[in-house]
DNA sequence: AGCACGCCGACT
DNA sequence: GTCGGCGTGCTC
């Protein structure tokens, strides 16, 4: 029943007919009857399915498309905030944007159902009124001395302030000289210290600060702080930040990787006197409730968290920042497929607010939307606090080739010991996690493969396994040759970094070595220790794949090796090269943070690749025009748009079939080109076969109407599924 | 996502 | 003769 006012809640009476969203993959909300007590729109109940009973949300009136005597009752409302508007907005929004099922987005709102349940009261102690004849000890003396001058508060607590066992307390409880009450809940979040001391902000800093907060006012727009690295980007944001808390919302910060993320956490402390939020994966049931309920209820002030933040239940979102937004790690590829960048904007514009997105590197669809107007550049084209961007040069491998069997060029060797000498550290990259990629048998050439995925295992000696990095199949190195039953006639091919870590050892005997890879860093804590040991120079040559490329600041490290510059380039796919200069640019930007100046060192075999020559030359902005200019012209992203379509089943032969239908049933439509089915780059993965089709599109075709139709002609059979992933990121 | 129904192999 | 494997399909 609708009301009259404007923008109205939409209330339910008892015996409407209203659409439940389930957290479940259904085609879309079910209708239920209302039972005795009247909803509105967000509330979450309680309903029947099948033989269960689930929490889902009112989402709206009745669709009206099942029989009346088929409905069931809505069961109890919960009691806790209902899901606000703006978020069921973005629910919807982002499942018609996905294809995917709204209630598996909206799972992803409601990723605790424990979160919706009351947490249980707390009860504390506190001094009866009346005082019954008790029994005086010295401990109970000083308990109830001490209970008369403190607050209500638990017993426990009470204990251990007094200095007595809990039983003194209970037995006072029981004696009637304590009485139980229930009591708040002391808050699990802290509001930031506005008052804190900012920063002293350079000339450039400042106007885009001030741009920043300016925008605060001024409902959805997207401002791009494109700083080199180095240059302070998260000091500008942190005033828009403050100025936010500051009108009482809230502030949600993605980062690419939460758990790499302790030296961001920790000047955010420093800044505002209290640990943010914190969102992700590896957070406990408990935390991940509270963390919830206090987004929920407003007290969680600041979120920082991975993708997954955005569905979290704002009550007064002010400001969104996707820092590193360039980070190939927003791009979720299972399950929902969805780009937390996009999306963030898109969660921005609904809640009538500013986004920021910052990178030293930006995509070249955001540069695409800038040039568009419909983004607005801050440019920090400067290092903070006088330091200098680091000289970069390359090591052409083809006339400086490393000794046989090694990895290092003599001239990147050299550089090492000059930097070792001087007292400074050194950091080698190589995007390549393991001993080594490829192991193959001397005698009869076999190469050891996954036998669940087209892609060879991965030898990890650390750990002594072999190693699928697809699907995690693990193996002990197998005594002989599975095909010629040769002994020992393994050898092991290319580079890994704890290759070059044992490289590096036997090469620089004095220096402390350290290996970082995604292996050795376990979680946050590991993270942490290894960037405080990195900070302390108790480490003087860091290895490590791209973990090592994010946003950390060490002062003393002025040199950095690339050991394969060449690596990321290979493979065709169409973000290569874009992907390797910023990877590139943002492990370059490691080195020389601070006083002493820095120096990169690219190992390649192509000096002059448009890649290699724009990092050596400093011309991001001609390396980026000519690459746009490409897709410009083949119609690529971001001036054509790409959705991938990977069919995948266990049986060849049915999927084949399958994919020859959904061929036949493919869209007609000049602006739109379907490519495939071909087997897609990962043929077998996980024990499935895997096909794939790609649709270009041309910005004017409705490409999801178009998809929506298409798919909805073929239903898939027999265990075979397909996804969607509207702009598909990675190509692999 | 569950949970049932349903149709083919090794057990008391 | 039954217990149970997990393939397919439905849940308002």
């Amino acid at each position: 029943m609708l009301s009259a006012v404007a923008n109205p809640t939409p209330r339910f009476s008892p015996q409407d007919r209203v659409a439940v969203l389930l957290p479940l993959p259904l085609a879309g909300a079910y209708d239920y009857r209302v039972g005795e007590r009247p909803l509105a729109v967000g509330d979450f109940v309680t309903v029947p399915l099948g033989k269960r009973e689930l929490v889902g949300v009112v989402w709206g009136e009745g669709r009206g498309d099942v029989d009346a005597g088929r409905l069931r009752v809505v069961g109890e409302r919960l009691d806790c905030p209902p899901l606000p508007e703006v978020t069921r907005k973005f629910v919807d929004w982002v499942a018609a944007y996905t294809l995917a099922a709204p209630g598996a987005v909206l799972k992803m709102a409601m990723s605790v159902p424990d979160a919706l349940v009351p947490p249980k009261p707390l009860h504390g102690v506190r001094l009866a009124p009346t005082m019954p004849d008790l029994k005086m000890t010295a401990a109970r003396r000083r308990v109830l001395d001490l209970a008369a001058q403190l607050p209500p508060l638990p017993g426990a607590d009470l204990a251990r302030e007094a200095g007595v066992g809990p039983a003194v307390v209970k037995g006072l409880v029981e004696a009637g000289g304590l009485e139980m009450v229930e009591i708040a809940r002391p808050p699990f979040f802290h509001a930031p210290d506005l008052g804190r001391p900012a920063p002293i902000l350079s000339d450039g800093q400042r106007v885009a600060a001030d741009a920043l907060v300016a925008a605060l006012d001024s409902g959805f727009s997207v401002q791009v702080i494109d700083g080199v690295t180095g240059s302070g980007k998260t000091e500008v944001y942190f005033e828009a930040v403050a100025a936010a808390l500051a009108k009482g919302r809230q502030v949600l910060v993605l980062l690419p990787e939460i758990a790499l993320s302790a030296q961001w956490l920790k000047r955010f402390s420093a800044r505002f006197g209290v640990a943010p939020a914190e969102w992700h994966s590896e957070l406990s049931d408990a935390r991940r409730r509270e963390t919830w309920r206090a987004v929920a209820s407003g007290e969680a002030r600041v979120v920082v968290g991975a993708r997954s933040a955005l569905f979290l239940p704002y009550r007064t979102l002010g400001l969104v920042v996707v820092d590193e937004e360039h980070d190939g790690a927003f791009k979720q590829e299972d399950g929902v497929s969805y780009h937390a960048r996009d999306m963030a904007v898109v969660r921005a514009r609904l809640g009538g607010v500013p986004v920021v997105l910052a990178s030293a590197t930006p995509s070249l669809e955001t540069l695409a939307n800038i040039q568009a107007g419909r983004y607005v550049r801050l440019h920090l084209p400067d290092r903070h606090a006088g330091a200098a961007l680091p000289e970069i040069s390359a090591v052409d491998l083809r006339r400086f080739p490393p000794p046989r069997g090694m990895w290092l060029s003599p001239v990147l060797v050299q550089a090492i010991e000059e930097t070792l000498a001087a007292g400074e550290q050194a950091m080698l990259f190589l995007n390549r996690r393991g001993y080594a990629p490829l192991t193959l048998c001397r005698a009869c050439g076999h190469r050891l493969q996954c036998p669940h995925c087209t892609a060879w295992l991965v030898e990890h000696r650390l750990a002594g396994r072999l190693v699928c990095h697809h699907c995690g199949h693990a193996v002990r190195p197998p005594e002989k040759c599975p095909q010629c039953e040769a002994e020992d006639s393994f050898v092991a091919c290319g580079p890994g970094v704890e290759r070059i870590a044992e490289e590096a050892a036997h090469r620089f005997p004095g220096a402390r070595v350290a290996l970082m890879a995604s292996d050795t860093v376990t979680g946050p804590h590991a993270a942490a220790e290894f960037v405080r040991q990195v900070a302390d120079h108790e480490i003087d040559l860091l290895i490590g794949t791209q973990i090592v490329a994010k946003g950390y600041h060490f002062p003393m490290l002025t040199l950095v090796g690339v050991v394969d510059s060449d690596l990321g380039l290979e493979g065709g796919d169409l973000r290569a090269a874009e992907r390797t200069h910023q990877l590139l640019s943002q492990v370059a930007g490691r080195a020389g943070r601070a006083e002493r100046p820095g120096r990169v060192l690219l190992q390649t075999y192509q000096p002059d690749h448009p890649v290699m020559r724009a990092l050596i030359d400093g011309d991001r902005d001609g390396f980026i025009a000519s690459e746009a200019e490409f897709r410009r012209e083949a119609g690529m992203p971001p001036y054509g748009r790409l959705a991938a379509l990977v069919v995948s089943g266990p049986d060849t032969n049915a999927l084949d079939d399958f994919c020859r239908r959904l061929a036949r049933a493919a869209p007609h439509d000049p602006a739109l080109q379907v490519l495939g089915p071909a087997p897609a780059p990962l043929a077998l993965l996980r024990g499935r076969h895997r096909r794939r089709f790609l649709v270009k599109a041309a910005r004017s075709a409705n490409l999801h109407a178009a998809l929506r139709q298409w798919l909805s002609q073929v239903p898939p059979t027999g265990g075979i599924r397909v996804q969607v992933d509207v702009d598909p990121y990675s190509f692999f």
